[in-house]
DNA sequence: TCTTTACAGTGACTGCGGTCACCACTAACC
DNA sequence: GGTTAGTGGTGACCGCAGTCACTGTAAAGA
């Protein structure tokens, strides 16, 4: 418990001991969606360790909006949870994770009484802002070869790793585009020395 | 005054009486630049009659990133006052437009006592955040056509005329992409009777 | 073991839309 | 008057990426 104090320590001491009080915390294994789109949120997640993936889905594309590193909230379920409907969005987690569970009829109250939680969820809301604001840029703005690179980039960086292993379909998912254009483009990133790919594992070079 | 007291009634009438006491409303002709990127935000709009554009620029490309409608606010210039960083958009008069200009020293006090202030700005970055999710989802499923005859009924709507007045060179830009594209298009809607274009103006068919 | 399922690779085709080049028209300004 | 800047219209070209069809391979399940 002492370590989670720690890492909730950018809040005030009163303000730690009435969310670790309150709240549950649970590891959640790899894979696991803990948040579907139309369910009603019930408790507000904090993730401590690990990596959340929160995404939409148009037609049948799904599109990645952000993930929730350690430290971080979610605001689409925080504002489902304040105002009572049902979420936009799904979540899953991408590793093991530690999160938080904050049950979502403290919010209001803790809102009122601390301006600091008021301000961590502007930050949260100015964070993802900014994020899709960059994922426009993307859409606008670049081919498919430099979003796939950038996007396996900051994949392989957000879990401290050297490789990650995923499908070129679940690439298409996150990319919203089709997977035979996954496989052309890897091949050509691959040909041009940029990634290397090994019994399902993909690895970024440089 | 009293009219203006009306119209932010949805506030408490102790905040409505504080926000008018110190704040300034002026009036502001079309065609107005509010913001620039990297400047400062001294005052907080919020919308009382008119239309104002708030946009971003990727290299060349504008891209619009919401209108502010009477009674609704500027996300970005909040949390660019609140932090006191720099903005990253720009703003810009669509109509003639009165405003209510709140000096930013207030916002963390009144942030602080008024919860329904909070609330309010939690709203915005909700709404903007939709928006931004609904101008991902065209950008990935619709073809020009289609998102250039949505945006010109969304912008009729907005100044609740039939007719608007506006260059395809201007088109162009709030939608990413050439001139010579939005003409080809528009021609082609024009043919199916989707659209008419008369001296400079466009008018929305249906 | 055989079968099924998921995944990857590839060639062919197609269409949207970005770009270039050029012309035409209007309005503003000298 | 002539010149310039802003606008719109069009034809030609071409590359990216979406789609279809089919093959090959590896893993999983019966």
């Amino acid at each position: 418990m002492e370590i989670d104090k720690k890492i909730l320590s950018f809040l005030k001491p009163e303000l730690v001991d009435l969310i670790l009080k309150e709240s549950s915390i649970r590891m959640i294994p790899k894979g696991t969606e803990i948040l579907r789109q139309q369910q009603y949120v019930k408790v507000l997640p904090i993730v401590l360790k690990g990596l959340v993936k929160v995404y939409s889905r148009f037609d049948e594309k799904e599109l990645l909006l952000y993930y929730i590193e350690p430290l971080q909230s979610c605001v689409m379920s925080f504002y489902a949870a304040l105002k009572n409907t049902p979420s936009r969005v799904f979540a899953q987690t991408e590793e093991n994770s530690k999160v938080i569970l904050i049950p979502v009829q403290y919010l209001p109250i803790w809102l009122k009484k601390y301006p600091e939680f008021n301000e961590l969820f502007f930050n949260q809301y100015n964070l993802r802002y900014s994020e899709l604001l960059d994922t426009i840029s993307h859409l606008l703005l670049d081919k498919m070869d430099k979003r796939l690179y950038d996007h396996l980039k900051r994949k392989t960086e957000l879990i401290s790793n050297t490789s990650i292993k995923i499908s070129h379909t679940q690439l298409a998912n996150e990319l919203g585009t089709a997977r035979e254009v996954i496989s052309r483009i890897m091949k050509k990133l691959e040909n041009d020395g940029k990634v290397e790919q090994n019994s399902g594992r993909i690895k970024i070079i440089g």
